[in-house]
RNA sequence: GGUCGGUUGGCCGAGUGGUUAGGCAGCGGUCUGCAAAACCGCGUACGGCGGUUCGAAUCCGCCACCGACCUCCA
């Protein structure tokens, strides 16, 4: 197995080997979406990204456990006292049963996951069905003397845990300095310091989402949910953690305090955290109200787009930047990334015409080592594009007769295109009307070429003109190669 | 205000103490009846000011600007 992949660890700030603690076995854990919205481009983002590192891990070998989470109960809308779970909110809405909103966003998610070929988590726990264990970590913490009850509610008491272990350990932040910069909120007499948080919280006479409890028939607290789950299908102790770099602080934050508390030690080795969406150079939030869903993306329906952006367009121009970088939308950015990973699927599918040489003029091993040295940097997606497309332009010149490859070269090559291009990168060729129909419109197409090079012969460059043009309108595109005529449907 | 991160050519976006990132757009060429596609060539970019160094866009300092987190958010 190779063995040379590094990440980038949050707790450390630096690059570190990745050494899984029980090898070949991996555990991942991902903080997964809320379902009380449509998926939007900022739910595309860690899916890809750790869906890279899934499938990049996977390959290399490793038995990874991936567990993703849903989160059903919502969180909490505010630490105030009259907070409501944001699932309950939307229910009362829409006059439905919060399970049944949770459900209906949860299949969108699914599907819109599905289109960016996110691969699907080994584990996808719902927080709604770990009550049972979150009420024992809320317990254990207790016992070990880090949490008080108030009113019903349990909160974790920071500065009691600060003084035994340390608080800040993840993001950096010091107690002190969060005791002077936070700011003063309403209705939080229950809370000792205004940076504790709950763990459970004694739900309101209209709060619909509840559970019995030791303390009340109240609500899990917002952190507690992926302490729960990770502990319970990954272990104490586990190898990665991902999630969006807005989950830093304060969740993460508090999940390792839950762990310590509770367990005695942080729960992850490596904490990975992806970057931000940003458009015109401003995050995407709820709160901005500028944010895309993937359908509207799909579809063009969405004021700032100027057209409808294909799924593998969207995840090819994610995948273009690095995990840890920022992207910056715009309908100029998409459409270049469109045209590039139409070249880069186009040189794919040529790739099959390359026939075998005696002699190879083209290093295939340097190349597949390039591509597996970019993957191991921090899972560099951006570096390996680069390396795939210069395979496509040695796959254009080799068509061209300026390349050429011995008979096991280029079963290397073909193998080691599409092991990066498809299977680690998820990308693939998009179905169009083409593959629909097939044997309708080969014939059809076949008709008009037929006649369109009958008017070459003749010297009727009108009419072979006509038809090139018009069908150009179409979305169909022709190329005169040598001998034939190839044709493409472009989108 | 505190903490952290960023500022790269027309656009997006990697990287690095001295050697071409890559894509898109643009320009010139080859090919073509003309195109398209493809291939070849071109642009010589790293916020500002100092410092370290034989040499810095890459290291250090200061400044400016932008952003994120500190409140639900991927």
């Amino acid at each position: 197995m190779r063995n040379s992949l590094i990440l980038y660890n949050t707790l450390t700030r630096k690059k570190e080997l990745f050494v899984p603690i029980q090898p070949p076995h991996v555990g991942l854990y991902v903080c997964g979406p809320t379902v009380y919205g449509d998926p939007h481009l900022g739910h595309a983002r860690p899916a890809i990204t750790f869906d890279l590192l899934f499938r990049y891990l996977t390959h290399l070998g490793y038995k990874v456990r991936y567990v993703r989470n849903i989160t059903d109960v919502g969180h909490l809308e505010n630490d105030a006292d009259e907070g409501e779970d944001k699932i309950a909110q939307k229910a009362r809405v829409e006059q439905l049963e919060p399970m049944e909103v949770a459900q209906y966003y949860c299949d969108r998610y699914h599907q819109f996951m599905d289109a960016l070929n996110v691969k699907r988590p080994s584990i996808e726990p719902r927080a709604s069905g770990h009550i049972i264990e979150q009420l024992q970590i809320v317990k254990e913490i207790l016992d070990k003397g880090f949490a008080y009850e108030k009113n019903g509610s349990v909160y974790f008491d920071v500065e009691k845990y600060n003084q035994k272990h340390k608080y800040g350990t993840l993001s950096g932040r010091v107690l002190d300095d969060l005791l002077s910069t936070t700011r003063e909120l309403e209705g939080q007499t229950e809370k000792r310091n205004s940076f504790d948080f709950a763990l459970w919280k004694k739900a309101s006479p209209t709060h619909i989402m509840r559970w019995p409890s030791p303390y009340s028939d109240g609500f899990p607290g917002w952190h507690l949910e992926c302490t729960a789950m990770s502990t319970k299908y990954l272990g104490e102790q586990f190898d990665i953690h991902g999630g969006g770099m807005d989950l830093l602080f304060p969740h993460h934050e508090c999940e390792i305090a839950q762990s310590v508390a509770a367990k005695g030690k942080t729960p992850a080795r490596y904490w990975m955290h992806n970057n931000m969406i940003t458009i015109n150079g401003q995050k995407m939030g709820k709160s901005l109200g500028n944010f895309i869903t993937l359908e509207e993306f799909f579809t063009g329906s969405h004021s700032m787009l100027t057209k409808a952006w294909s799924p593998m367009t969207i995840r090819f121009f994610i995948l273009q930047a690095h995990y840890r970088s920022t992207v910056d939308f715009s309908n100029e950015a998409l459409q270049a990334a469109e045209k590039g990973f139409n070249r880069l699927m186009d040189a794919l599918q040529q790739m099959e015409k390359i026939k075998p040489a005696s002699q190879s003029t083209f290093d295939v091993k340097e190349f597949k080592e390039k591509c597996y040295a970019a993957l191991d940097d921090d899972l560099n997606s951006p570096v390996l594009i680069a390396h795939l497309f210069e395979g496509a332009k040695i796959i254009n010149s080799a068509i061209a007769g300026k390349e050429t490859f011995s008979k096991n070269d280029l079963e290397e090559f073909r193998q080691t295109m599409h092991l990066f291009s498809e299977d680690i990168l998820g990308l693939k060729v998009e179905s169009t009307a083409e593959s629909s129909h097939p044997e309708v419109l080969d014939g059809v197409m076949n008709l008009l070429l037929s006649i369109r090079q009958q008017a070459k012969k003749a010297k009727d460059f009108a009419t072979a003109d006509k038809i090139r043009d018009e069908l150009k309108q179409l979305g169909i595109e022709l190329r005169d190669a040598k001998d034939k005529t190839e044709w493409e449907i472009k989108n």
